[in-house]
DNA sequence: TAGTTGACCGGAA
DNA sequence: ATTCCGGCCAACT
């Protein structure tokens, strides 16, 4: 059985959410089967460079959007611009 | 291989 | 309400 890392889980979880949408870091976690690694989530999510994964829709579970590869602004903005905000 | 870092979380002061 | 502390996991040096 080739399991998948918990980096392709986070990954693959992060590509499933919908537009308009928005998960906190812990649900990721969750998902990827590890309900504590909210942190890991974040970094695998800061080396990931990849258009097809739209980090910026997981945010902080306190209801803040986060930190972004891009920055925070632009962040909020697509968030804003999905509907999310 | 081991130690440090960080896009976090939850509870305590 | 805000600020501080420890814990948890993967990636980096």
């Amino acid at each position: 059985m080739t399991r998948k890392t918990f980096t392709e889980k986070v990954l693959h979880v992060v590509k499933n959410i919908p537009r308009g949408k928005t998960l906190t870091y812990k649900e990721v976690a969750n998902r990827a089967g590890s309900p504590n690694a909210s942190r890991a989530v974040g970094s695998i999510l800061k080396q990931n460079y990849n258009p097809a994964i739209p980090c910026h829709r997981v945010i902080r579970s306190d209801g803040e959007t986060g930190e972004y590869n891009r920055g925070r602004i632009e962040k909020i903005r697509k968030l804003k611009a999905e509907g999310a905000i």
